[in-house]
RNA sequence: GGCACCGUAGCUCAGCGGUAGAGCAGGGGACUCAUAAGCCCUUGGUCGCGUGUUCAAAUCACGCCGGUGCCA
């Protein structure tokens, strides 16, 4: 009895060679709180992560550490398995691009290339980045010490090979047609432009199989190739929903709604992989969203100024909860962002400590200490009391709209509406009063405010999960009534007992610098 | 070099033709349920510079300066 809308939404996989960084978390939480929202509002989701094993790079450094390329992907797409588990990320699948099932996938897709008459072989000579794994023209390159270097500031050599070569040049205008007919098929819209300039200024075509090391898969038929890896790693996306079997998952889920990913792959998304579907007769996914970099305290992250940020260390010092929430809200999702201790603990302190947090805590313990710890009942209702209820059913609209486009900020500005409004109503109701005066109305008061904080942690649970459950918990909410069909038809049940409340965020406080 | 985008309060940004806005930071006040949190009030900007279009311009056009991105 399915008869719930699918919804698919993928990170990039993350190539093992990559130590996991904060991009890597940041990604990642963004899909995971755009699954975890789609699940609460009945969708049938499929949510994938993943690693991209394959490639010269990965070769090369396996040999620089003395062990086989295999050895290394299990040992580092481990590394990536773990932080999926460190951030509470709710993916139903992790994909290896070594598995069977993708290497099965990958080669029926190139006999499906062959087939449409755009791949031939040709032989190719030009720069090629081992770091970037990305070819380049000659006029890109810098040259320093008598040696070329890519834009990116990656070593290029020159290579000479046979290679297969897939026909992209054919495909400008079909991929022009996309952009113009699909407006968000490309966001954010600034992102768009920049594609369809590059599409504009003619496409070459593309490179897609290597002769000269062996650690990829297969061409078949040609063995002495090995598929170039962006290739083998754009179809990851459809071997994990069954392909080549186009029925069951395939089915269901493809074309996916959303591929999320950084900004430097934006290309590979958005000009590659659509036309190798379409070369394929498949269909393109929905969506694909570039988000931004984040510096730190106002400086690029790299190795050699040793600011790499840890997402372990994140969270050990901020939370796990409190880590999310600040990469949500702190700038709008497809910008660039800083990330600084300042502003984390501002956020922290600000939004989470004193606004929802001590919000819970203060209405928690007044029914504690004026209703003994039990759920009064609502007697009639005031127009404060609705003018609030009301802010709170408008809620999940709110929330929908922004999260349709993938605007999480705005997304948690709508829901901190309804926090601020609530603990002004606090002030305003004065039910340290009230239980002087009028215990009556302070019991529909403090009701009035208990369920405004159950819609609140509803919402907050695709950001939040464990803190939105806890909250929850302390309401005795059912953990089957979290859905956000329940919002308006499960309010709380007056009478019942609640336990004693317990701080949601606390405070952050920097820790004294050791003398 | 070409094409985009950006330059608005100390900070981050919204507004994009009709008397300058939000959040945070700063200042003051009344309260006390709460994580010394919350609430109310408040300081603060000739909207990068210049010219033009218009009854009217952060808002449109052109030029310049500064920054970013993509491409060459």
């Amino acid at each position: 009895m399915s008869g719930r809308t699918p919804y698919y939404i993928t990170t990039p996989i993350y190539y093992v060679n990559d130590a996991p960084h904060v991009g890597h978390a940041y990604t990642t939480i963004a899909c995971d709180v755009m699954a975890r929202f789609k699940r609460l509002d009945g969708f049938d989701v499929k949510f994938l992560t993943g690693t991209d094993e394959h490639g010269q790079k990965v070769q090369k450094s396996a040999e620089a550490f003395g062990t086989t390329p295999q050895e290394l992907a299990d040992k580092n797409s481990q590394n990536f398995r773990d932080l999926a588990k460190l951030l509470n990320v709710s993916n139903d699948d992790f994909i290896r691009t070594t598995e069977a099932r993708h290497i099965k996938a990958v080669q029926f897709l190139w006999e499906r290339l062959l087939e449409s008459g755009d791949v031939y072989l040709g032989s190719y000579s030009g720069w090629y980045s081992v770091r970037d794994e990305a070819y380049y023209n000659e006029d890109e390159l810098s040259v320093r010490d008598g040696k070329r270097f890519a834009p990116t500031g990656a070593p290029v050599e020159w290579v000479e090979e046979p290679s297969y070569f897939f026909r992209l040049s054919a495909y400008a205008e079909p991929l022009l047609k996309l952009y113009e007919e699909q407006p968000q098929f490309i966001m954010p819209s600034g992102k768009r432009s920049e594609v369809i300039s590059f599409v504009k200024g003619s496409l070459r075509d593309l490179s897609i199989s290597r002769t000269t090391f062996d650690w990829g898969i297969k061409v078949p038929g040609d063995e002495k190739h090995v598929m170039y890896v962006w290739l083998d790693a754009l179809a990851n996306y459809i071997t994990a929903v069954g392909y080549p079997d186009t029925t069951g998952d395939f089915a269901k889920y493809w074309p996916a709604d959303l591929h999320m990913v950084g900004k430097d792959i934006l290309r590979f998304h958005t000009v590659y992989w659509p036309a190798f579907l379409m070369a394929a007769k498949l269909p393109l996914p929905r969506r694909v969203f570039a988000h931004g970099w984040w510096t730190v305290e106002g400086e690029k992250m790299s190795k050699s100024l040793g600011n790499v940020v840890k997402p372990a260390d994140l969270i050990e010092t901020y939370g796990l909860d409190q880590t999310r929430y600040f990469l949500m809200r702190e700038i709008p999702f497809g910008n660039d962002g800083d990330f600084s201790k300042r502003a984390m603990a501002q956020r922290i302190n600000v939004d989470l400590a004193n606004g929802y947090g001590n919000l819970c805590q203060r209405v928690l313990s007044m029914i504690q200490k004026y209703h003994g710890g039990q759920l009064p009942a609502p007697e009639v209702l005031s127009d404060d009391d609705h003018a609030l209820l009301n802010a709170a059913k408008g809620m999940l609209d709110a929330v929908r709209t922004e999260l349709d486009v993938q605007a999480f900020n705005k997304a948690l500005d709508a829901i901190w509406h309804v926090v601020d409004e609530a603990n002004r109503y606090v002030q305003e109701m004065a039910p340290w009063t009230l239980s002087k005066t009028d215990t009556v109305r302070l019991g529909t008061v403090l009701y009035t405010l208990a369920d405004v904080i159950r819609q609140l942690a509803i919402m907050t649970q695709p950001f939040m999960p464990e803190t939105s459950n806890r909250i929850l918990d302390l309401l005795v909410v059912p953990a089957d009534q979290r859905g956000f069909a329940n919002l308006a038809a499960n309010p709380l049940t007056p009478g019942t007992i609640l336990p004693p409340p317990a701080p949601a965020f606390p405070r952050f406080v920097e820790p004294e610098e050791a003398k």
